[in-house]
DNA sequence: CCTGATCTTTGACTAAAGTCAAAGAAGTAT
DNA sequence: ATACTTCTTTGACTTTAGTCAAAGATCAGG
């Protein structure tokens, strides 16, 4: 892995320290107003329910004293707190008519305050900073975002390509069938790999590498979920699917894609996949590639 | 004013949220390690030595709990409080070879923090997000300085105007005589303007306005402190004063400049000016500019 | 030299934030 | 049914962070 450059470190930390300082801190003072910071966030993280269980791990606090803050907000007539109906150890946490009315309040102090930031920058300028927001927070979403070998028969294996069957099986116009996903024997092992992509914990992504025939793998189902894409996350799935096939000794990978899929065609081509003749019996497949796999 | 799209506030207020909670909550965290975070902080901004005044305004705290808090890192060895030389009722804190020790220990874990996030990129995404992030701090910041009128002969006025002539007596291969500043009576009144850029209350930027003759204002001294420069702020003043212009029923707005400013040349090309011949007996200049001024 | 402002220190509080451990209730796996 | 784990609640604390006012020392300007 290469060093990371001290321009990039030292850009970071600056970026860093300016902002926490100057508009993080201006916000947690607006935000709250006359209420403690804790409950504001707490008030604002709860939206439309969420378990205190959820909220515990969202907001890293400790149990109890996350169990007084939501009494307390109970007690406020802010929040309802009632029962899980499938697991009745966990609290449900929404807002009472009065919480909504308080969060909207809590909005529109934080749309003030970044009306106002904007306010001081013509509209080119505001175009400018949203572009690179928006970009900053991409990379630095992507940049913790953690990808892992894990066994195909893992819960979260499974999950992701649960997710992925309904995904494709909606966007396919012939529908899906899941029986024709790998098994998870096909995926572990010296012949396969399944990996499952984090982000705080979450799966949001995977991809499964598989044997085809002496020196040559085949990836599958590769996947991101709706809420991480466009982050470049296919991308790291697809080399890290290369870099689990060159280790396990393969020379070449193949994959097939459906005719739809039209952003990852494109995807795989930008990644050095050349088109191939068909090479499997899929029927969900309408083009396929190849790619020999450098040292 | 244009009001402020929503897409711009929803993406300022998205990244705030992610920041905030995902990197500077972490950041916090670490800085201080087994120290709470207000000394930490403190320690921080120690740094080469300030006095107690300068870091309660810098850090917006209340003067006893500063005073307390130095004394307690003091007494911890790690700060040594001093008279200030040349007045009395202040003090100076700087670090102790200890408290040297225990800010690298927080710069090593800060940036330990850095690279474990950039880690997770390659090498060309740590650059976009650095283009990025640099690109919003500068744009941040631009956002985050108001501008004013104040009187030519106000304090703050006086000190860019020193700074101003101390810059350029530098830049100016034959010096520069602080006599052919502008009189403060010029820029006042009806006739005349004198704008200060202030950056968290820190003036970081001058201009002036004054008349030249009928329907013919003159705009001199527009000057930027070197820590706020590449901001686009010099073109937010010029704006500024073009708009003091017009309100004071100038047409024409001229300008001189020296010749080895090449930016500045450029910028007011940029801006909509026109080389014209000598129209001053400026013995500085080399360049002479004018805009008409729509409306 | 006097007056009013500035800077720091101290005392006396308060509120918020958070920690730790114990215990009860309810799930899950065997 | 048993043992183990998870989730929440409660009690009993501690630490941090911060406020406010009063007082003493020192400056700056007239």
């Amino acid at each position: 892995m290469e060093p990371v450059s001290a321009e990039h470190v030292t850009t970071l930390r600056r970026f860093n320290r300016y902002f926490t300082r100057r508009i993080g801190a201006l916000d947690d003072h607006y935000l709250g107003q006359d209420r403690p910071l804790g409950e504001a966030r707490l008030l604002f993280e709860i939206g439309d329910g969420v378990s205190l269980r959820e909220l515990r791990g969202r907001l890293g606090l400790d149990a109890g004293y996350l169990s007084r803050m939501a009494r307390a907000l109970e007690a406020q007539g802010l929040v309802r707190i009632t029962v899980h109906p499938k697991d009745t150890r966990q609290r449900l946490a929404e807002l009472t008519p009065a919480g909504h009315v308080e969060v909207k309040e809590q909005n529109r102090r934080a749309n003030h305050l970044a009306e106002g930031l904007l306010k001081g920058l013509t509209p080119p300028q505001r175009g400018q900073l949203t572009e690179a927001l928006g970009s900053a927070q991409r990379l630095l979403r992507l940049a913790a975002i953690s990808v892992e070998v894990v066994d195909g028969a893992a819960p979260d294996a499974r999950a992701c390509l649960d997710a992925y069957a309904a995904d494709i099986d909606e966007r396919f116009p012939e529908g899906f069938d899941p029986a024709s996903l790998v098994r998870p024997h096909e995926v572990s092992g010296d012949t396969g790999a399944f990996l499952v992509a984090y982000e705080e914990g979450r799966p949001v992504g995977c991809g499964a590498l598989r044997r085809l025939e002496a020196g040559v793998g085949e990836i599958r189902h590769v996947w991101v979920h709706p809420d991480a894409r466009r982050l470049g996350l296919a991308r790291r799935l697809l080399d890290a699917l290369e870099r689990q096939a060159t280790q396990r000794g393969y020379e070449i990978v193949r994959l097939d894609t459906h005719a739809s899929l039209t952003e990852a065609q494109a995807m795989y081509r930008a990644c050095g996949y050349a088109e191939i003749p068909r090479y499997d019996a899929n029927v969900y497949a309408a083009y396929w590639f190849e790619k020999r796999l450098g040292r």
